[in-house]
Order: C-alpha cells, then structure tokens, then sequence
DNA sequence: GGACTTCCATAGCTAACGCCTATTGCAAGC
DNA sequence: GCTTGCAATAGGCGTTAGCTATGGAAGTCC
C-alpha cells in the first residue's frame, strides 16, 4: 500500500471517473488504473465498480475512504509540522550553564532573545561543567556555557568572551585600595575558594600556582555570593571572574596585575549532533551579542 | 513522503542504530541510509544526529515520531478493515424485493442466513420492479427480488425458483371443489387484480390473454391479502402464485390447467457490479436454499 | 599506539516499478 | 450502425529503491 494509490483512490472516488481522477492527479489514466487495481489486489476486493461509464464506491471502497483520506491527512499534518520545526523558529532550546556563569551571563541573553523569539521554549540547567558534558553526551542540553576550551574531542568550543579576574578583598583590607594587585601579595591571606567539583576553583588555583602561592583555604562554597558576603565579614580573600564584581560597601575589588588572569567563557555543542533552527539561532545569538563584550 | 520511509524511520529510532534497523526491515544498511536521508531532505532537517557509535532524535525526529507511528498504525487499520470486510462474512446487505415475493419469501431466507452469519447487517427494501431496477442501477440494493427474467442488458437475472399459479374463488363458488380449473371456465367472473405497477398484474393478464379472456377488474389493490379478503368476501375471483396460497375458511385455491401457468422468481444483481463476499454469499444462500423448492 | 572492529556514508550497478503512448473493448447516445 | 466516452490492456522507457563493495571515523583491544 502506496502513499500514490491513497491519492488516487480518493481522486477517483472524489471525481467519480478515472479519467477525470487522472487529470486531476496529473498522470496518464492508464497509470492511475494500473495503481488502483493494484491496490484493490493487495486489499483483496474491488474499491469501485465500474458500470458502463460510471464509477462507483463498492461497499468495500465506502469503508475504506475515510480511513485513506485520514491518512493523507495526517501525513500532510507530520510533513507540515516537520517543516514548521524547521523553519519557524520554536520549539525546545535547553541551555546548560556553570554556577559561576549562570546567573551573571544567562539573563540577559535569555531576555533579549526571547524578546525576538517569543516562540523559542528556553530551558536552562545549571550544573557543574563534568555532568553538563555527561548532559551534552545524552543530548539533555543542547547548548552549554562553559569556562575554558574543552579537551574533549567529541565537544566543540565557542569562545564567548574573555574576562580578567578580580581579587576580593575586604573593604579594610591593607590593598583594597589599589588598582591593581600582585597574587604574590596576597601570601599570607586565608583563602575562600569554590568547592572541588567548580572549575572555577581550577582557574583560581592555577593563577596561584603560577604565583607560587599554596593558599591556606578556610572556606568552600557553591556559588560567589557566599564568598562575597563572607569577604566582607573578614574572614579571608578570594579571587572572582569580573562579571561577578558588583558594587559592595563591605568588599573591595582589585584587578590581578597578571596578563594571564583570565577566564574564558564559551559555549559547547556536541560534535555530530544536528541543532534546529532554534537552537542554532540562540548560539548565533549568544556569540553576536557577546562579540561587543569581549573587553580585549 | 513515502511509507517505506516512514517504517524504516520508525526502525531506526527504535533500534537506535542504522544497521540494526536494516537487518529489522530486512534492507541493506545502505538502502535505508539513503531513504532516511531522502525523508530528512524532503522535511528540511535532519531527524537522528550521528554521534560516532550513537544514534538519537533530533527534536524535529522527536515531533515526528509518533506522527509516524500513529500513520503506520492508520496504514494497518485501513488495511484490515478492508481485508476484514472482504474476509469476514459482514457488513451491509441491501436486498430488494417486489411486494408480490417479499412477504412470502424473504423472511425464511433471511432468517436461515442471520442464523448462519449473525454479522451480516441486512435490510430490505420492498418496491415494485421498475423502481427497484433504478435501486439496482444506483447501487442502492445489492440484490433484488423479482419475478420473471429482466429484459434490460444491463442487469443479470439468476433463476430461484418457478411456481405454479393457482385460480381463487369463494368458497361457495360453483367451480371451488375442482382439482383445476381452465381460465376460460372463470370468462363471466369479476376479477381483482393488482394495481397497474405490479409485475404479476401483467403476469395475470398474460394469462387471461392465454385463455382469450378480457377480465372485467371490479378491485386494484397493492397486496394479495386484500385480494384474498375480498375473494372470501365474494367480490369475485383473482389469481395468485402458489407461494401466496395460505389456508382460508373463505377461499378456494384452484391450480390453473396450463402448463404454462408459471412464474419465475429470481434474484437480480447489477452487471459489473462487484458484490462483497457477504452479498455474494447471501445470494449463493438463496439460490441453494431455493434449489430443493423449485417443484419441477 | 597501531591493528581491529563497528557503524554510517558513498559509489556504482541492477532490477523493479511507476509512468508513458497507443490500442482494444465495451457501453451509451445520436 | 456509427460515433463518442471511458476504462483496461500492451509494450517501451526512465526513475529509483535496492544491492554489493568500499571509504572513513570512532571506539576497542592487545
């Protein structure tokens, strides 16, 4: 059973008349009939009877008709709304983020692109940069916005824009008034760092290493703010990408004087993997509107 | 779109692979990669990413799934029910039947029938020839009930049954105690005839014809049962087929002394018309049924 | 890290099948 | 009885789904 003989099926059953079925369908008629008496084959039983010069619907033909015309139906539905997933831009767009990215970076873009898109169904996960790529693998995100070009070669990277790092230092810190500041100076400082699992941890400990610095780490947390509310408590330092700096009365924010202090933020895709319109409109989105941040 | 398509897609996302699909749908790995392909460039995107090892949906494929499946299983349906309604002894019988047959013959055969194919739907139309010759032709009876073989060449005449045809006079008229009668013995009796519509009204003439006999017609009625009243009531005498004699305490039942004195019931179907197999086996039932009654 | 395996895509060929034109066969209408 | 209208048949052609063989990339094993 042919997609063709549904159509022609109901072309002669609509036009009661082969010949006309034929126009109607643009083939030769002798095609159509070829195509309708083999579908009647396969069904077991005629679908029409031919009297003389008029074409009628057998019993058979009378049930068999609306179950075809639903069928193309339906194929026309699936068909259209394939294309429409394709060329409208809607539908799912699930976006993995780090906690040290998330919420500096996400809203904004989310804002200004569902401003454009309002038919664009944007979810976000946040989670830590190891099981966001395990997400990437199993295509629970479809985006995701990391620190750091990726070793793995089944990811690909899109820088978004580079950063320079900040240390925290309490307001009556000895430093917190200069402009900038030498990790090297801050020697003898306790540590407030992320915990383990947060990349940023890695960015932080390497720019120590770099200073040949074994920091003295009194505290670990998930997230920025509990490191910015206990700086401001006094109870150590700690180093913060820029675009967690804000405004403070109890916290002073002095740049490393080092060029490399840096952390780069991205997005990754899974290689292979075929993004919808949607999705990919959201990347092109994210590296268009961050092209102007890039502070270099 | 094609159906082929549709079922290897639905293997591939089942399977999650191409090959495993392929030896499922019994193709060629390579066959089903292309058509897979070809749905894909027909809907404008892909529907499985690649991912080295892994196959998986895209969110387009994930749309298209049940779409697909849900078109398969239509497919499937529409073809059962179409084979089902050949196979199956079932569905519609529409049986016309002459006023002068219907009552007398119709109930018995439906009865046997139902009781042997309890899913057959049957309905009768009674009406008198012309009319149902027209039914015939509008495909608005399967099959009708008629006397006497059809003239027209465009419908097909199967023979049932030939009855003889009886005289019947009140019970006190001078010639109610024969064992025959010969029609030129009734010249100076009133006749009751049928209306001018009903086929056995010419059947009854042909044989007054027969006899050299202008009937003089004191009653018209569509029914025998009026006749048979009016008759045991004395109005005058009438002629029936023996399939309407029934035991009176008024009326006498004569057989008529012509061998010629016969009618012909059969059942008539429209040429080139295609029967379903419960019509075709209702009327092989009638014939077989009506094959131990033909008295001859 | 190199050989092997696994899996999908590509290439080239073949056979089937849908479509074509021309013609026959059958009714219907003048 | 001839023409007309319509579906079926016959025979040729081109497209295409299917095949085998091969390529290339990713994962696996020693």
């Amino acid at each position: 059973m042919e997609v063709h003989q549904l159509r022609y099926f109901c072309a002669v059953a609509e036009t009661a008349s082969f010949t006309r079925a034929a126009e109607r369908e643009k083939v030769a008629q002798p095609s159509l009939s070829q195509q309708i008496m083999k579908l009647e084959k396969e069904l077991g039983g005629r679908l029409f009877d031919r009297l003389g010069r008029t074409v009628r619907l057998t019993s058979m033909g009378k049930v068999f008709l609306p179950r075809a015309r639903a069928i193309l139906n339906e194929l026309k539905a699936a068909r259209d709304e394939a294309a429409a997933s394709q060329s409208t831009l809607s539908g799912p767009v699930c976006i993995g983020a780090i906690p040290t990215v998330a919420p500096y970076f996400l809203p904004a873009q989310i804002a200004s692109f569902s401003a454009k898109f309002p038919q664009a169904s944007i979810t976000v996960v946040e989670d830590v940069t190891a099981r966001l790529m395990d997400r990437l693998r199993a295509s629970l995100v479809d985006l995701a916005l990391m620190a750091h070009p990726t070793r793995a070669n089944d990811l690909k990277f899109f820088p978004l824009c580079s950063e320079r790092l900040f240390a925290i230092l309490p307001k009556d810190h000895r430093l917190a008034k200069r402009r900038n500041v030498l990790l090297e100076e801050l020697r003898e400082d306790p540590f407030l760092l992320l915990r383990d699992d947060h990349c940023f941890r890695e960015t932080a400990m390497e720019m120590c290493k770099r200073a040949r610095l074994s920091p003295r780490i009194v505290f670990e947390t998930g997230q920025f703010s509990s490191i910015l509310g206990m700086v401001g408590a006094g109870m150590g330092i700690s180093i913060i990408p820029e675009m967690a700096v804000e405004r403070r009365s109890d916290c002073s924010f002095v740049l490393i004087a080092d060029e490399n202090a840096l952390r780069t933020v991205g997005v990754v895709t899974l290689k292979g993997r075929f993004l919808s319109r949607v999705q990919q409109t959201f990347l092109e989105h994210m590296r268009s509107q961050s092209e102007a941040k890039i502070p270099d």
